[in-house]
DNA sequence: AGCATAAGTCATCACTTGTTGACATAAGCG
DNA sequence: CGCTTATGTCAACAAGTGATGACTTATGCT
């Protein structure tokens, strides 16, 4: 078989495969641009298969999205017994040190991020911070504010991913990450005081 | 005069004040549905004028995203002599807790990171955050890695921005004002110490 | 009033988008 | 093999996009 013959000759058929083969463009793709930034051909591209399958795999773009988006979520991340301390630092660990070649090297929160414009978008965001990390978070404060303390560690947290993924800073992917979960550390440890 | 005669009645012929008016409309348009979803008719529409105003008045949709994004930057906020948690409280005040009816209640910013999916806006994101506030804030700490906490309080306020405006979170526009600045000033203060 | 110019309007283009349905062909089983 | 079914291909549509250029009409000056 010439070299010709190789690359002519037909993929072999196999449902699986060109499914996930779509479904990591596609997370590569919706990292990068978002969702309004990205067609469904360009992702049928990168995966090298036909746009149309698309549709008969996910049924449409945005259930694609939806799919892709979603985060295999490590339910009940940082020990129970652990304070606020301990859950940030392993969230910092997760989320913004973490690298996950799956995405295209992003969390699924950053992932959506990109395609904030659109109110779906937005609902999941909302859903999945408010109701799991938020919520994860106040149960180890103790006191009165409990839901204010835990939202500014959360948005210690979500901000450092924007920093790193949207604003492209260089300054948290040159830094050490030890000083950088030290200096986090400092600073959920003074809310826990106030 | 009768009221239909009032309603049929052909507009004024105002320069600045359509293009004001279409700066207006864009900014809260680009603010709640992103630069994508956005889209130049309804723009035009909330305006109460003809879409094609909008290329002859700002060349194109970019350029009129561009200039209705443009922050007049408060240059010089926080007095010089004050350390960062001064500064940080004063940035509290303007991008998180202030509201500025022109934008649709948001700060730029903010409106920026709902169309952080096209490069250009991350591009004048990066620039905004970078070479502005977080150079404002790095000057403010002593030691070692300055960029590196400056960077934490950057993101700590950035972050908070997100909750209220993207992920939608009711606790901070439920907090009491002082409270957040209090528990702010903490965190920035921990940081100082470190 | 009459005229020059600025301001607004209209029809329409060129293109991209997500999506659909009809068609072709390989895989796997009897 | 021969048939069925699952998988992949193709052409095309309907809607919406930003953008352009020719046209109309109000405005303000002389």
């Amino acid at each position: 078989m010439t070299y010709a013959d190789f690359m002519n000759a037909p993929k072999r058929r196999d449902r699986a495969a060109t499914r996930s083969a779509l479904l990591d463009a596609a997370r590569r793709r919706f990292a990068e641009h978002g969702f309004d930034g990205t067609g469904v051909r360009e992702i049928a591209a990168d995966a090298g298969v036909d746009p149309t399958l698309i549709f008969r795999y996910f049924g449409s773009k945005q259930d694609l999205f939806a799919e892709a988006s979603k985060a295999e979520v490590p339910e009940g991340i940082g020990e129970p017994g652990t304070g606020p301390v301990g859950l940030a630092d392993a969230l910092v660990r997760e989320v913004v040190l973490g690298t996950r070649p799956a995405s295209g090297g992003e969390h699924p929160l950053m992932l959506m991020l990109r395609s904030a414009g659109r109110p779906e978008v937005r609902a999941r965001l909302h859903e999945e911070v408010c109701d799991g990390y938020l919520a994860d978070l106040a149960r180890r404060f103790e006191g009165e504010d409990a839901a204010l303390r835990a939202e500014l560690v959360g948005a210690l947290l979500l901000g450092m991913g924007v920093m790193r993924d949207l604003v492209d800073s260089p300054v948290l992917p040159g830094a050490d990450p030890d000083r950088v979960r030290a200096l986090v550390a400092d600073m959920v440890a003074a809310l826990e005081r106030a």
